[in-house]
DNA sequence: TGGGGTTAT
DNA sequence: ATAACCC
């Protein structure tokens, strides 16, 4: 429950006012509308965006660090700094090289393992859940929240006189059309801007990007988002990653893996879910088209996920294993090869069995990790079989 | 340009 | 398994 500031608000354009202006004007005809007859398509929403978060963290734990210009550094990049720093000329996603010579006071911290930050990302959500149940995570420091319950009730109990006095403002800010490549195909159809996409042709659109993006798109371009608050409760997957310049060599490669496993391990075990599926990802060299990654995945063997949680039980041992079938399943080993990226994912998490012995929960649960062993038949994806190597 | 995460195909 | 998106 510490105090986390408010991101400074960027200025809105021209025609924005026009948008707050009719988001106020809904937003009283539902305020000022007869009690007990609200509009079943209002909704409240909250977004909690927490500022330049992982730099708050840093001086949470170092109250020392308060005041001092502070930039939160991973390998290369400046991937956030607080306000001291901003003052001084320093950005986000600024180079190390640039934020030093921009700022040379600067003081830097690692942020590469992001343990604390993901602790103190859910306390915040599990925070927000006591005013509501929904609420929606994106990354480590955003937040939805669904409040029209909550606003319902207290519209209910307020009088006529207290009800028109309501009044509520706001800004819709930021004109870019939205994803990187979305952003690219669209500039090559000469729209550019927000005002482009809601004059432009549904067909075209459709045909360029797809029913389902460009119908979502086009009417997210009036400021029109439908989907619902999705709880996102417990995370879906665990990975871990590390990026460096070169590695070029198995037991390298092997060392790396053991570290990310370590930690993986150690986060999986307190989570108490037990992962089914383990992924390998990695990057290669390449010097053109940064972005890809090649990955491969394989069912997590039903003995090792028994021994998951328990205790020293080596468990290490056998994944490491796995994982070293999968990367030599990408990469011949026999060839030179220089990779500058590998990850390990832990995903398709399933509660713990907590079916009694002698019930037909058991028995079903039982005959599933039976299945899963001897078939093919637990997992909708195609999954590499270790047994296939 | 990091170290995560999600959903759609 | 990959591609796209988000932070």
């Amino acid at each position: 429950r510490e105090k986390l500031g408010v991101e400074p608000e960027e200025e809105g354009g021209r025609d924005q006012e026009e948008e707050a202006a009719r988001g106020m004007e809904r937003a009283e005809a539902w305020a000022g509308a007869s009690p007990g007859t609200p509009d079943s398509s209002f909704r409240v929403i909250v977004h909690v965006d927490l500022d330049c978060f992982y730099a708050q963290v840093e001086m949470i734990s170092n109250p020392e660090l308060k005041g001092k210009p502070l930039g939160v550094q991973q390998k290369s990049l400046m991937v956030t700094c607080n306000y001291e720093a901003r003052k001084l000329g320093v950005k986000k996603c600024m180079n190390i090289r640039d934020a030093k010579e921009k700022c040379p006071q600067l003081v830097l911290v690692n942020g590469e393992d992001l343990t604390r930050y993901r602790e103190m990302s859910y306390k915040v959500t599990e925070l927000l859940e006591e005013f509501s149940p929904v609420v929606e995570r994106l990354g480590f420091d955003e937040n939805f929240v669904d409040l029209t319950e909550m606003v319902e009730k207290r519209l209910q109990q307020l009088q006529n006189d207290e009800l028109l006095a309501l009044t509520v403002s706001g800004h819709v800010y930021n004109n870019q059309c939205i994803g990187y490549k979305t952003a690219k195909r669209l500039e090559a159809l000469g729209i550019s801007s927000v005002r482009d996409l809601q004059t432009c042709s549904s067909k075209i659109l459709e045909k360029e990007l797809g029913i389902s993006v460009a119908q979502r798109i086009q009417k997210l371009s009036f400021g029109e988002d439908d989907s619902p608050v999705v709880s996102s409760g417990p995370p879906q997957s665990f990975s871990e990653e590390d990026s460096f310049k070169k590695c070029s060599s198995e037991v390298e490669v092997k060392n790396k893996i053991e570290e990310l496993l370590a930690s993986l391990l150690n986060r999986v075990c307190q989570d108490g879910r037990k992962p089914h599926t383990i992924r390998l990802t990695i990057r290669r060299n390449s010097s053109e088209s940064y972005y890809s990654r090649e990955s491969r995945q394989c069912p997590i063997p039903s003995h090792v996920i028994q021994k998951l949680g328990t205790g020293n039980y080596d468990v290490m041992t056998p994944m490491v294993e796995i994982l070293m079938k999968l990367f030599r399943n990408m990469v011949n080993v026999k060839m030179p090869f220089h990779l500058t990226l590998l990850s390990v994912c832990f995903c398709n998490l399933k509660a713990l069995n907590t079916a009694k012995k002698g019930t037909i929960d058991y028995y079903l649960t039982q005959s599933l990790s039976t299945t899963s062993r001897s078939g093919k038949h637990d997992f909708k994806m195609k999954d590499t079989h270790v047994e296939d190597f």
